[in-house]
DNA sequence: AAAAACTATGTGACAGTGTCACTTACATAG
DNA sequence: CTATGTAAGTGACACTGTCACATAGTTTTT
């Protein structure tokens, strides 16, 4: 994924038009129209999907250099959004019109990989979530998900990580008080402190 | 979707080789390298998804005259198929080799177009599913499910309706015996008679 | 045709999730 | 220092998913 040279990219850079947003702006939404394909220059934009009942669920992480699935997705089906799309960090991003879009793509094989590489590296991530969400131990699939980050302190609220796994607040702060209670993590008010990964991710791929 | 007109495509049958599997042949399991990619001239194609655990859902078919985002994200990321891929009904094919791909890809804007089209409309099933899997009442999901048939008989197991939804089969034995109570359906061994999808569409859409 | 061997279903118990309706703690703007 | 809003904890409870079997249709074998 990450091979891909930076410097290709700086040449579709020119091709459309700047794009800036403060950390948690919203970029698009459910329903809005696919109207430019996005190239991520710096920051972070997270994908979520709420579903009619209102519960949600982090889909990935659009990071510098990547290209969003669903932003492609509506420009080629001209359906709207299905999802949000949140900054994290100060995102600087690049918005190609979906005209330009489509002549860059019957003409230009390199962006043409780019635009596929993307795609793929998404459909992968979406059958993850898919994975993970037909698991219905909350704490396992806690315990991963902490496990992944590695040993160090987490700035977010319990609401905020019940939503990465697609589980309630409830459900989650009841998880993280039992982790505590045997020392894997140390938690307060809007983080947590994650202490002994190596024990979260043997409990997390427990039989 | 299905104002690609077939013809078109007739002219990509000929690039590949001719593929025939009978019905519930297995096309590909986890683990398989993506070797060609796939159009389906007949029949249709079920892809599935099992996590560790064993628990399956269905992600999609893919009907006459589209082709797989699996198969193409494995011949685009190198990556092995994360699920199962299953004949349904007698299956003929199209295989296009790794190589022939790519170079159509580059070459034909029309073939690009086609590929482009089944990968947008996959992506929305997966986003679907993701949806419908963030819905923790499995009776809305299959009275959802069953409304969507419409009136008539389905031959198939509870086990094979559970793996639909990724649920239990016991589970959808409970649930479908009570929507029998209810007069909505009949069931026996092996299939399943729908007899008022209006009042199960209401039932799944109630708040 | 009767027995054996499958395959599909039904059941009751139980742990664990998700939801509700509040309560309790922090944090910060006046 | 109080008010006001945001974050987190609680106990009750319905519902799912799982287990361990009990049953009941189907096919194969003798």
């Amino acid at each position: 994924m990450s091979d891909a040279p930076t410097q290709d990219l700086a040449a579709y850079f020119a091709q459309g038009d700047a794009l800036e947003a403060p950390d948690g702006a919203c970029l698009f939404r459910p329903g809005d129209e696919g109207r430019a394909f996005l190239i991520v220059k710096s920051g972070a934009v997270r994908v979520e999907q709420t579903n009619s009942a209102g519960r949600t669920v982090v889909l990935y992480r659009v990071e510098a250099g990547d290209s969003c699935v669903l932003t492609t997705t509506c420009l080629l089906s001209g359906k709207p959004y299905s999802g949000y799309g949140y900054a994290e960090g100060a995102v600087t991003a690049v918005a190609i019109s979906a005209n330009r879009f489509k002549s860059l793509l019957a003409s230009d094989n390199q962006f043409q990989e780019l635009v596929f590489r993307g795609f793929a590296a998404r459909v992968g991530e979406l059958t993850d979530v898919i994975d993970d969400l037909l698991e219905h131990r909350t704490d396992l699939r806690l315990a991963r998900w902490l496990a992944r980050r590695g040993k160090g302190q987490l700035r977010m609220t319990r609401q905020e990580l019940a939503q990465e796994l697609g589980t309630a607040r409830e459900v989650a702060s009841r998880t993280l008080k039992s982790f505590e209670r045997r020392g894997w993590i140390s938690i307060s008010r809007g983080s947590v402190d994650i202490l002994k990964p190596d024990a979260l991710e043997a409990y997390g791929n427990a039989l």
